[in-house]
DNA sequence: GCTAAAAGTTGTATTAGTGCAAGTAACTTG
DNA sequence: CAAGTTACTTGCACTAATACAACTTTTAGC
């Protein structure tokens, strides 16, 4: 492939400027704006647990489907679901075809602690909020775009 | 203070506009592009040993405000500096004027290192590239503004 | 029906991380 | 120069997480 000057030039700009974007968005959600200790404390519990709160918040899952979403093993899970539902969170039950799988929902409680979970964790930065409205609108549109 | 309805409406649309562009930047940053593992693996150690050797790589920092920055405390910090000084990454030398402090310092080994992990971390993901160039240019000077 | 595979659980071992108490060396302040 | 403070280290106790191996129950394929 023969590329023209500028094109290979205009190339290296965009690469930097992806770059720059992606390593800018990484600091505001990794370090400037972490909630995952106020979180873990608000809920008295670890972020993995969180996590799996969260995730049945979308619906109910096989042990092995969260295993998946948490990016962990099945021995894990089991005893983050154990933790869960001791504290009334979840509840474990068959699959009512396949009774090797079990089904785990969320209590009512477990609604609850989602909730207030995604509210700590959800709440934008401050700086955020004071884009102003057009750049809020394509921040927004962009985001959705790189979502797929 | 009394507003008027539209305007009651305008700010509530913000809001969940605002919300929605936080949560995918969360989404992106945390599970769609995450290279904690990648990274872990590569260079094989914790990903508290990558960030402590990403931070030195801005240069020499004491081990008090190392421990600042890994949000740990000293005695930790002490104990993954030890471990990046065994892999002949991280010197230690003394302060100075101030013979308390110790001073960190990357090795050209350690730097290496950072690279890296800059590299497997700062790698955009691929829907970021596909973006045009007045999308690109403008979700990079949103993100600036954002980090302000 | 027998065998193989899948889903989950139990158990054990190891590493990573957190928190606190105490100790040493060096500096600072009155 | 004595007393307090700071920087770092050491040690201990504990929880969280990771990784494997072995086991039970259930399903699916031959």
């Amino acid at each position: 492939m023969i590329e023209r000057a500028e094109t290979v030039r205009a190339e290296t700009v965009r690469a930097e400027t992806a770059d720059r974007a992606w390593q800018g968005m990484r600091a505001l959600v990794l370090e400037r704006h972490d909630r995952r200790r106020e979180v873990c404390g608000a809920l008295d519990m670890s972020f993995i647990r969180v996590k799996a709160l969260r995730s049945l918040a979308g619906g109910p899952m096989t042990m092995r489907q969260l295993a998946e979403r948490l990016a962990t093993d099945p021995p894990y899970t089991t005893l983050v679901v154990d933790d869960l539902q001791k504290r009334d969170l979840v509840r474990r039950s068959t699959h009512p075809t396949d009774r090797r799988q079990r089904i785990v929902t969320l209590t009512p409680a477990g609604a609850r602690a989602a909730e207030t979970a995604d509210r700590i964790l959800g709440r934008p930065p401050t700086a955020l909020l004071e884009l102003g409205d057009r750049e809020l609108a394509a921040l927004d549109r962009i985001v959705a775009k790189l979502l797929g």
